[in-house]
DNA sequence: TGTACATCAGTGAACGCGCGTTCACTGATGTAC
DNA sequence: TGTACATCAGTGAACGCGCGTTCACTGATGTAC
């Protein structure tokens, strides 16, 4: 890791000229190898070659800084998400690119991840709900969530048995989200022989689809809905 | 929170008799309210009504501590699976203790859950794996992963249409975990009419265990097994 | 094209703070005689 | 039962450190004339 810039020859550039987003750039990477507890204004200054005053020009503080992350990261998922939604192939190759895209996003962008999960400004701190319902106006763009509630219902448009798709979806979330995190924690056994995350989202969202149909012995009336 | 000790009559207790025990329960307290990262001897000490240096007679230090409590979260969490699971009724009935079991545990034992997952010494980084295969030798008690393989091929005598149990367990696990980490950040939606995450877990893993049977269209051959 | 000047993104030094950890010490406890 | 003494769990003061944040400042940039 060396600094933004190159050498003497650069100080030229007293004036950064993109600090804000070098800024960004540096947490990212920080976040990513110690997580967000361990990462700190001054590093970030440090590897941008820059003091680390100067990152009050731009940001209001520490907080500030991890919510336009969150924000940034919030956004980006969802932008994939769509992507994958309406990419080419059946609706069920669209559906199974989804869950791809999610579990490549939290591996590949863990500082976004964690930022979404663990800060405020994720949206409003539920990237799942927020924007759903229709409760902030027609203006928001549709959240994570509200596209995996989406794919769910025209990927699967015979329904699934009376359960509704919110229902479905939350589940579906959760096994990504358990996914996601027990992977990039270490917990998941790898090797020749195991599943890795993708076939176990895969599999298990199919599972989770054709499974809810069935009656299931024993349980409760499951999923009442809202509309 | 006011120190252990209660007052300055109480001052005949230059020792203080249960320290280590006091500590650890004071740093289950603030993880739970602040979350690892938030927690902090210092804290602790004074909780506790003891100087910080005392903590040392008792812990290598701050990662010492850590440690020995993942270590025990890790043991009280297995002892109440293995209840759940010799506890009376049919299988099923059993089985769907055992995950009530598992969220309950992470909701009222936040800061064991947290040192589990986030810390070394949640008997060797791994709550899932270690111990399984039996490569840990004859003297390891069962691991909660192992107590879930286990639990599935009691109650799903059946099995599971050709698809490993550790497979299927893998994919409850992974569900379990999602619901219970979202659950404690809050990203699950409440009130009447949504469901809570008992009834989540309930409902998806008779799904997974169901669904698995089915041959998955569009998905490729699904769990190899390890002996 | 050239000059004066307002703007504002950076500097660098300093701050107060709370942290984990160390050290020589002290005083309570319990055992040997 | 009483005394001497070893043990060791606590004290209290101090440390070095790195953090987030502030402040008066400086020098590059770009606009007006």
């Amino acid at each position: 890791m060396r600094p933004w810039r190159d050498g003497p020859s650069d100080r030229r550039n007293y004036h950064h000229g993109n600090l804000k987003e070098a800024l960004i750039e540096a947490a990212r990477r920080f976040i990513a190898e110690r997580g967000i507890g361990g990462f700190t204004l001054v590093d970030a200054a440090r590897l941008v070659g820059v003091t680390p005053a100067a990152l009050y020009r731009h940001f209001r503080g520490r907080e500030a800084l991890l919510e336009e992350l969150a924000g940034r990261g919030f956004a980006e998922l969802a932008a994939r998400l769509a992507r994958a939604l309406t990419s080419r192939g059946t609706p069920l190759e669209r559906f199974t690119r989804m869950g791809e895209t999610y579990l490549s996003f939290a591996e590949e962008e863990p500082a976004y991840y964690a930022a979404i999960f663990e800060t405020r400004g994720g949206q409003a701190a539920s990237p799942g709900f927020e924007g759903g319902a229709g409760a902030d106006g027609p203006t928001a763009r549709p959240s994570p969530f509200d596209l995996l509630v989406e794919a769910l219902q025209a990927t699967f448009a015979d329904g699934f048995g009376g359960v509704a798709p919110r229902f479905i979806a939350l589940e579906v979330w959760a096994l990504a989200h358990g996914l996601a995190t027990l992977s990039s924690a270490g917990h998941l056994p790898r090797g020749p022989g195991f599943p890795d995350k993708f076939e176990l989202l895969r599999a298990g969202v199919l599972a989770l689809v054709h499974g809810a149909a069935r009656p299931a012995e024993g349980g409760a009336g499951a999923g009442s809905s809202r509309p």
